[in-house]
RNA sequence: GGUCCCAUCGUCUAGUGGUUAGGACGCUGGCCUCUCACGCCGGAAACCGGGGUUCAAGCCCCCGUGGGACUACCA
């Protein structure tokens, strides 16, 4: 059993091959099979090996490694060229002269006259050799039927009327899609082709040329596309398609595979799967046939999953880049990590974390301007003050023995824990949204403690 | 236009002739509580429409309607 994954390094891995390369993935692991990487490159104009680099580093990212490859379609023509004057040799095939233009032209005035825009043929029978401009063009059966046997979507049924007298090699000698993905599935020993069902048009027209080349028609299995919220094809106006961008953007590679599995795919009620878990499970059977919708709130309901299931030294180490695109000194691991795992409850994305968590690592507190203006006042100052005065002597320097002092010392102040424990937060962290203020203390430290607490209460007397 | 595919809460889905139509995200009421978040308990929310078949249809068939894909010397 062999798969393979082939796209085209045209731009980076986007949202909708990655899930197909998942499926991919998932599938070969289950049935112990081959899973290969082919690069489909033969649109010289639009192919770069940045997008290669891209789709290799992001899949990887993904764990989803190939077992050959990447193999690159464009060091493959001279096979191409041989196979299609095999074609040519036994009449299958035919060269064209037909000006691009013309057949424009030709289309448009079929289309608009109700016709099918479909090749008129005129260089079907007319034994032309291969001359400059001239391309090879497939002779496609004018009766019968092609059935497409497939996993996901049942039987479909094409007339062969339908189709077309597709090019198979351009004018500058180059294979297309149609004719290059046979003839390289066919030769790598491809037994279930998975990809997405904007390909299911396209394979009548490739059944017909494996059978025409002799090759064994693999097995096919057309997954759902997925879609932006209008219901359009995923795109950028849609928000980030690129998988690379959701890892810049703090998401973690277990949150997206489960997202993207669930997409069209689900066991029962199950909402979380580890890979193991999907490699045991995962069936094409239960793919569901319906295109899904992408919704960026339960990928960021997965991810925040995910930051809370993590160990800790795993989450540290996917967190570090991100305090480090902050500025922040990270050196001292045990105090990262502590700052961390403090964190992790309330982010959503590693971004959101790095965005919450500044005060740990910064010297200088930077205040909200509407926290600061509500509690750090004369009529606080004293709270701060108190506490300053007393940390020195805090025996019990833990988060129950914290929040016993503050409580007591709230009622000593005729006030309730409530308003120390704010005006600390604003004094610690600047905001007045923050980890149990408890929590802050211990993690900072009586030294950083005392220092926040100094520059606090100077602003509030000198009026800063 | 033609060909092909698809159709259960807003979204992802479970469901394979008899169910109070289940779960999850989101939304929402409450509990917890030093703020926020987590967590816990509860709520609103769906079978696209019309015909059949059947004792019985979300499940099967047909026709509509709606959405999508393809219709390139792109892949």
């Amino acid at each position: 059993m062999r798969t393979r994954f082939a796209p085209s390094p045209t731009g980076f891995l986007h949202i909708g091959g990655a899930r197909t390369a998942l499926f991919n993935w998932l599938y070969t692991r289950r049935c112990g099979g081959t899973f290969i990487l082919r690069i489909e490159d033969t649109d010289q104009v639009r192919s770069t090996d940045e997008s290669t680099r891209a789709i290799l580093d992001a899949m990887t990212w993904l764990g989803l490694n190939w077992d050959e490859g990447p193999y690159f379609q464009a060091e493959r023509v001279e096979i191409h060229r041989q196979m299609v004057q095999k074609l040519i040799d036994e009449g299958k095939a035919y060269h064209c002269t037909c000006i691009p233009d013309e057949l424009e032209a030709k289309r448009k005035k079929a289309l608009a006259e109700g016709r099918k825009p479909k090749y008129d043929g005129t260089c079907r029978d007319r034994g032309l050799s291969r001359c400059p401009g001239s391309v090879v063009r497939f002779r496609c059966p004018e009766v019968g039927a092609t059935v497409v046997h497939d996993l996901i979507k049942g039987d479909i049924s094409f007339n062969n009327e339908e189709l077309d007298d597709l090019i198979l090699e351009r004018a500058d000698g180059y294979p297309t899609y149609n004719f290059a993905v046979v003839v390289d599935d066919a030769q790598m020993g491809i037994t279930h082709v998975i990809r997405g069902d904007d390909h299911v048009n396209n394979t009548p027209k490739q059944i017909l040329i494996y059978e025409a080349l002799g090759y064994e028609v693999p097995l096919f299995g057309h997954v759902p596309m997925i879609l932006g919220a209008d219901k359009a094809r995923l795109s950028k106006r849609h928000g980030a398609t690129s998988v690379m961008a959701y890892r810049e953007m703090g998401y973690l590679p277990e949150a997206l595979v489960n997202y993207l599995v669930r997409l069209g795919w689900s066991h029962g009620d199950q909402e979380i799967f580890t890979m193991e878990e999907l490699v045991r499970l995962f069936s094409l059977e239960a793919v569901g046939k319906s295109a899904a919708i992408f919704n960026p709130e339960k990928l960021l309901w997965l991810n925040q999953h995910y930051i809370n299931a993590y160990p800790l030294e795993k989450l540290l180490e996917a967190a570090i880049p991100f305090w480090e695109g902050k500025g922040f000194d990270v050196t001292d691991r045990r105090y990262a990590a502590q700052a961390t795992e403090n964190l992790r409850t309330r982010s959503r994305t590693l971004v959101e974390m790095a965005n919450s968590g500044g005060f740990y690592f910064q010297e200088e507190v930077v205040y909200d301007p509407e926290a600061a203006a509500k509690f750090l006042t004369p009529e606080y100052v004293g709270h701060l003050e108190v506490v300053l005065e007393r940390l020195p002597s805090v025996a019990d320097y833990t988060k129950d023995g914290l929040e016993a002092f503050l409580r007591a010392l709230a009622e000593e102040r005729g006030t309730k824990l409530k308003w120390v424990a704010q005006v600390l937060r604003v004094a610690l962290t600047g905001r007045t949204v923050s980890p149990g203020i408890d929590e802050v203390m211990v993690i900072l430290g009586k030294e950083r403690v005392a220092r926040k607490l100094r520059l606090a209460i100077d602003r509030i007397r000198c009026g800063g």
